[in-house]
DNA sequence: AATATCACGTGGTCAGACCACTGTCTTAAT
DNA sequence: ATTAAGACAGTGGTCTGACCACGTGATATT
């Protein structure tokens, strides 16, 4: 009865390779716009089919980690330039439900970062651009979310932003916005999130 | 001189691949559970290889869309599960910034979910299930991002707590909790939110 | 009826073959 | 010597055909 040791690869050979290839991304210290070796290379180094090997790329390539380019080779990407977003939209965000709950998120994290804003007291950052007059409320918002200093979520606010406006409008009146505006400027975080809570109609 | 004409396809077979297998489940309706034709199928229904159609199907797996089983087939999964976070986790989520951003946002989701919660007068729902003694903060905070009715919003949460949670844990004063559990149960919002801030330390 | 067997379909993997494109190196024309 | 044209090698893109490993259901056996 010794085991006849069915291959049974717990794991696939392609996550292998995607996970050899962090290895080798990590370890090599290869970063944005370096080359990785051409997948016949790889089918040798790592002893796998160029297929499979071809496999683990589409995968990464599909999630905008790396990049071909007929001819001339795979390169690595930046990774802040992940596709994530149009994946999750297409594939995800789907039903009503899904709309209603994104859109709700995103006015949530809106006033997550407004609060933030304050409390990490960098709102006078926005002064000398909330004072000029053309800006919509939008830019206001991606100025308050830049303004928090955390990448993450401003990347996931991006991420919502840019789903939901495939299908929602906002329709802000420009009186409230005003108020919103002159609450940060005067560095009033009280006045501030209850004119965004208005705005949003989020009052109780 | 009549244009060559040169294959010069814009759009990569497995893009184009993964595309129609986009239609494919919208148009079908096809759900979590629901089986798709076989490689070899879809490769003569689509009129492309079978390594091309290989190469779109393994992308969409890596991102946890579809599971296959050897010697069954290939299904969709729970788009709820989905993979990129973790894929994305590890390959960029490793600086020191990144984690302290990580962390900041879960806190703010948290309490975002907390006024949520009361917007949406879902709070008591909770009551039963906060009486009891031998529940941890962690416990109380599922409880609550559940009770908010947001699925997109319980996702991200849950994968910033699990990704916080692999170097950082909470250390919160059991009065502090009790003050917060309370405040819920008497349906205060203003106080619940204050108990909050004085446990994440986010007051000024 | 219960059980063992086997054929078939499915995913997993590989090897080899072309094609299309890019960059370089060689060679021929100037 | 300079330059332009062509040959060549390397790389990704795609397809085909071949096995293997595994699950299922029909079939044969008991």
């Amino acid at each position: 009865m010794s085991e006849p040791v069915t291959n049974q690869a717990a794991t696939k050979v392609y996550i292998e390779i995607v996970e050899r290839l962090r290895d080798m991304i990590a370890n090599d210290g290869l970063g944005s716009g370096d080359r990785i070796p051409s997948e016949r290379e790889l089918s040798e180094r790592l002893g796998y089919g160029r297929s499979s090997v071809r496999e683990a790329l589409r995968a990464l390539e599909l999630l905008g980690l790396i990049e071909t380019r007929r001819g001339e080779g795979t390169f690595i990407k930046d990774f802040h330039e992940h596709r994530l977003v149009e994946l999750l939209g297409t594939f995800i965000l789907q039903g009503q439900k899904v709309r209603k709950d994104a859109l709700e998120s995103k006015i949530l994290i809106e006033k997550s970062c407004i609060e933030l804003l304050f409390l990490k007291g960098r709102e006078h950052l926005l002064s000398h651009m909330l004072e000029s007059e053309n800006v919509s409320f939008n830019e206001i918002m991606v100025k308050i979310v830049e303004g928090t200093d955390n990448r993450l979520l401003k990347k996931i606010w991006k991420i919502l932003s840019e789903y939901v406006s495939s299908f929602h409008q906002d329709d802000i009146d420009q009186n409230q916005i005003h108020s919103f505006v002159q609450a940060i400027i005067q560095s009033d975080q009280e006045a501030a999130l209850t004119a965004f809570d208005q705005l949003r109609n989020l009052s109780k």
